[in-house]
DNA sequence: GACCAACAATACACCAGTGTATGGAGATTT
DNA sequence: AAATCTCCATACACTGGTGTATTGTTGGTC
């Protein structure tokens, strides 16, 4: 009809990503601990025969998963070129996407932090999680230097500023007054970086 | 003998506290899905049925476990009180303790960042690390009380500070260069601190 | 409409882990 | 020295998970 190789997408039939976006939701609940080939196909609604056509076996699944985040999450940072104008704009910008724009996305945010507490313990998911942290401090660096003319200044903001946001989403999730006191940190964070021009 | 309750301790006689150290390394290997009694009954040379007689069941270990991290996490912070005279003395110990001291006890980070995790999706730990958090930040207010007079700055100071740290545990850790890279954060946030006093 | 590939169900063997009931050895008390 | 308490071993039943082999069941293609 339409197209010849188009996945259809109706009902009833699912894709490797379709399991992907599934093991996201059992990774955002429980971490990888809780990523089981049973469990998750109870929830797509089919047997496990399903799963090992498309997977060769658990641990297929958990690298396609990581390799799949790897991906997503270092494409994204095309996107995250922030176009303010002058530094302060800029600079709120991305503090107010890395903070209160990821508490947001709730899940996003739960997925990060389980494939952290993964990569402790894993060197494949803790090799994936350092080429994405130097991209984004990387990506930071730009940034602030505008700020500075010292190279390892610079680097040393964008990563105080990175492990200030990351632990942000560590220790600020999920009780009530949080939102607020990431809008307040985010504040303090984005004076504090301008408060580091080069004024000596 | 020598006295009436004393446990002895010469050898081969386990006691609740042995099995909660015992349990400290799972839960620093592998986090609190690692944490499994058969395993640790291996691993303390004998079977489950020693287990069973000291604990009600996995769960009671656990919840164990959880109250004597918290426990000594709370009491520890007692012996925290900087006795350095001004406040840079005083901050930059605060800071050596909480960054570049922390990250040379790898197994106590690996616990804490391990029960941060499991609070994720357990109301109780996430209770406790909550009181932990809430017990840190309010004892360096002490600090950045001489700082500045604004109480709700003084607070998001410390709750700025607290993230960081926690952020740098979490993004620092392992990697070849990340003990040179700590000091030097934690260099700058001793200055990033110092230029957040009331100088309007 | 026969064929073939993509996807899924069924059935099997296997393992790791929990919890419980009961028995046993060593030290301590009486 | 007998009883008792403390700690651990053994054996059992049960659950939930993996992986594999085999057999359907669709839907597109010739």
């Amino acid at each position: 009809m339409t197209n010849t190789k188009q996945p259809a997408r109706d009902k009833s039939q699912l894709t490797r990503d379709d399991w992907l976006d599934a093991a996201a939701g059992e990774v955002a609940a429980g971490g990888f601990g809780n990523l089981r080939v049973l469990t998750l196909s109870k929830k797509l609604g089919v047997t496990r025969g399903s799963f090992y056509w498309h997977f060769k076996d658990h641990e297929d699944l958990v690298v396609s998963f990581l390799n799949r985040w790897r991906d997503r999450r270092l494409h994204e940072l095309q996107y995250w070129k922030p176009r303010g104008g002058d530094v302060e704009t800029e600079l709120r910008q991305i503090l107010e996407l890395l903070l209160t724009d990821a508490s947001r996305n709730i899940r996003r945010l739960q997925v990060e932090l389980a494939v952290r507490d993964f990569a402790r313990r894993n060197d494949y998911a803790a090799d994936l999680v350092n080429q994405v942290d130097e991209a984004r401090i990387d990506q930071n660096c730009e940034l602030y230097q505008r700020l500075s003319q010292d190279p390892q200044r610079i680097r040393d903001l964008s990563l105080l500023m990175y492990v200030a946001t990351i632990g942000s989403q560590v220790v600020l999730t999920g009780k009530k007054g949080d939102a607020e006191t990431i809008r307040r940190v985010e504040d303090l964070m984005a004076r504090v970086a301008l408060g580091q021009r080069d004024d000596d």
